[in-house]
DNA sequence: TAGTCCGAGTTTTTT
DNA sequence: ACTCGGACTA
């Protein structure tokens, strides 16, 4: 019997065999984690590009831009590397995006319209918000949350009460003004020529439904493979259905027991639902491991046997057993992160590579002190999750010059232009967006630099070099036929440097972003396709772009859990198992919430090819830093039963005995605190 | 316009 | 415990 010990390119077993020879029709994939998922997706694009399927008439949909990439690597590997690189291949929206772009038209949409991020279309709302006065009164929700809302109406397709009752109570109250807020943010949208991540799908599901135009997109497709189908939405769904009506197979992927993204609307049902939909689909599932060892398998069946719902699959392995998972008790935070480092160094002293290894947590702030830790040893790593490239405020003072080139009524981008200038905040930028033409339109075919120097006399004296160094460099890129869209950024870096270097605190490091932006956007033809795929498509990591400078280095990867998705490493080092940490309180309200926390668990677990550290600080300072030492004791996951724990073998770190001083859960309040409150006695 | 003070609500994960 | 928004002042 052939006993693959890796998925070799060639090597599939039986299940995975009957997956990439499926003829046409509908075709459901259950493939749970480390099933091998990713060679079987890509081998069945390389069998369908064998069977004379040509590629430009494949849609293959992914959660991320890498994970499309590689898939479509592989594949072009086992068929032909110039025919895969032709297959449409990314995410839902990157794919919307270029659907659209050409598309769109025939649904009123205007081709040159622009793409709002997450954290502009929050900007947006919260401009609409401020408008509208019933909006002053105290616990009315926040621009993130306004959008946290309409996002949940618009990809769940539910009335706007329902989803406030079941997912926002506490601003059920205020349902009238939230409709009048999303009625006006929707207009504002509109008229301005914007579409936000979600706009890109409901467009593009409206398009597709349409009889018309849907019938001509439809027709674009013989194929449609969707993967981690466990984690799209309504929308998504139902643009899978349409897109697949004329085509010859529609193949959707996914692992119920992974469903991670219940917060952005995401329905498991789409998964369950996939063979009453798709008539006549046939499922297959995956069970055969190749991933990990049987132990931390042993572990990751552990958690999920605790699951109230079943999910009926036992992942299983052939793999030799060599070492147990490790439970690593911590004395605190700073405990656990010097614990890491020390057992990330004794791994690489055994050949284990840093890039092999990776250290996961729940929330992105979680990895602080341990970044703080290998700074100070001088470990090379790159972080993903949390704070990106793209939300450092002075990216986005380059990128609202950039779309102001591309789209010159866009208030926002105006708005946060306009308010670099020194002497210059909202109240003037909001009287100057009048003059400029901008709200209300005006002007019809003037230019972002004329209009700029037109309203200069209204500027403050203060203001007038920057906005007039603004204008010229607007003005040197305004011909995009001319001008590439390298040297535009350089153009607008040079007009930003004295702006930088007056308002950040530490300019160069920002300054060198714009260097790296700028090379980066020589891979682009035009700036319209540099704006659009650097919103939808961000670079990851953190601080710089850690980019080519760093390939050849070995680096350890810190990443959330929710950004580890799809990823391997041979040690998985999780940090942060207590109650209260993972699952996050935040998140133990509803038991459906709980169980999403349970799957981010075995997702994290099952990211382990040999060796699985699991990290449990004791104790948790309540302030970082100061004189008192207020803490209190955790308690170890409960996603970890007692069951479970049999399964590690336990190591201390910076603890003197292995059990608490007192009862897990009692809070104690240090000298300090005593102290402070014994003189506030004083004057009561 | 921008800085300071005060009070109150909120907290995470991502395209 | 921290951040955001509003009010008030220079």
């Amino acid at each position: 019997m052939p006993t693959p010990t890796a998925v070799a390119d060639v090597e599939l077993n039986p299940a995975q065999r009957r997956v990439v020879g499926h003829g046409d029709g509908p075709l459901l994939v259950v493939a749970g984690a480390g099933t091998g998922k990713t060679n079987t997706l890509a081998a069945r694009v390389a069998a369908l590009l064998t069977r004379g399927v040509s590629p430009e008439r494949i849609l293959l949909l992914t959660f991320t831009r890498r994970a499309a990439a590689e898939m479509l690597q592989r594949a072009g590997r086992l068929a032909d590397p110039a025919s895969s690189r032709r297959v449409w291949g990314g995410t839902f929206h990157a794919m919307g995006h270029r659907l659209l772009r050409v598309h769109g038209a025939a649904l009123g949409l205007d081709p040159g319209f622009s793409v709002l991020d997450q954290s502009d279309a929050a900007d947006l709302m919260g401009l609409v918000r401020s408008e509208q006065a019933a909006s002053t009164h105290t616990r009315f929700p926040r621009q993130d949350t306004l959008l946290a809302i309409y996002s949940r109406v618009a990809n769940t397709q539910r009335p706007l009460r329902d989803v406030l009752t079941d997912a926002f109570p506490w601003c059920a109250t205020d349902a009238a003004t939230l409709a009048a807020i999303f009625g006006e943010y929707v207009e504002r949208k509109r008229a301005q020529e914007l579409l936000d991540f979600d706009d890109l799908l409901l467009f593009w599901a409206r398009a597709a439904a349409d009889p018309c135009v849907g019938e001509r997109l439809a027709g674009l497709f013989d194929h449609v493979l969707v993967d981690e189908y466990q984690d799209t939405n309504t929308v998504q769904a139902e643009i899978v259905q349409a897109m697949a009506r004329r085509a010859a197979g529609v193949m959707a992927v996914g692992d119920d027991a992974q469903a991670i993204y219940g917060f952005r609307a995401a329905t498991v049902r789409n998964i369950l639902d996939f063979p009453a939909v798709h008539p006549g689909a046939a499922v297959i599932t995956l069970e055969e491991n190749y991933r990990s060892t049987p132990s931390v398998l042993a572990v990751a069946n552990a958690v999920m046997a605790e699951a109230p719902e079943r999910h009926d699959k036992q992942l299983w392995s052939r793999r030799p057993d060599r070492h147990r998972p490790c439970l690593v008790h911590c004395a605190d935070e700073t405990t656990q992160a010097s614990a890491v480092c020390d057992t990330v160094l004794a791994h690489h002293q055994e050949g284990v590579r840093l890039q092999d290894q990776a250290v996961l947590f729940r929330a992105a702030h979680h990895s602080d002190l341990l970044e703080v830790e290998l700074g100070r040893r001088k470990v090379p790593f790159v972080k993903y999750g949390g704070l990106r490239f793209l939300e450092s405020s002075h990216i986005k003072d380059l990128l609202a010059l950039l779309r102001i080139l591309d789209n010159v009524y866009d208030e926002l981008a105006w708005f946060r232009t306009l308010r670099l200038a020194d002497g210059v905040g909202p109240a003037t930028a909001r009287r100057l967006l009048a003059s400029l033409g901008v709200r209300p339109r005006a002007d019809a075919g003037s230019t972002s630099a004329d209009r700029l120097r037109h309203v200069m006399a209204q500027t403050p004296r203060s203001a007038r070099a920057e906005l007039g160094a603004l204008a010229e460099a607007l003005a040197a890129c305004g011909d995009e036929a001319h001008v590439e869209p390298r040297e535009q950024i350089a153009q607008l870096r040079r007009a930003l440097d004295p702006i930088v270097r007056r308002s950040y605190h530490r300019p160069d490091a920002r300054l060198h972003d714009f260097e790296e932006l700028e090379h980066l956007a020589a891979a682009y033809r035009s700036r319209g396709q540099l704006v659009a795929e650097l919103v939808l498509d961000p670079p990851a990591g953190t601080g710089d772009l850690a980019g080519p400078p760093l390939l050849d280095e070995d680096y350890l990867v810190l990443s959330t859990v929710h950004s580890a998705k799809g990823g391997e490493w041979d040690a998985v080092h999780l940090l942060h198992a207590a109650d209260g940490m993972f699952p996050s309180d935040l998140a133990t309200g509803r038991p459906e919430e709980i169980e999403e926390e349970r799957r981010l668990f075995y997702v994290a677990v099952t990211r382990a090819r040999d060796h699985l550290h699991i990290y449990f600080p004791l104790r948790y300072y309540h302030r970082r830093s100061g004189l008192d030492d207020a803490h209190h004791y955790a308690q170890l996951t409960r996603f970890l039963p007692d069951a479970a724990r049999d399964l590690f073998d336990t190591r201390h770190a910076g603890l003197a005995s292995p059990e608490p001083p007192v009862a897990p859960g009692t809070v104690r309040v240090g000298v300090g605190a005593e102290v402070s409150r014994a003189l506030q006695d004083l004057w009561r």
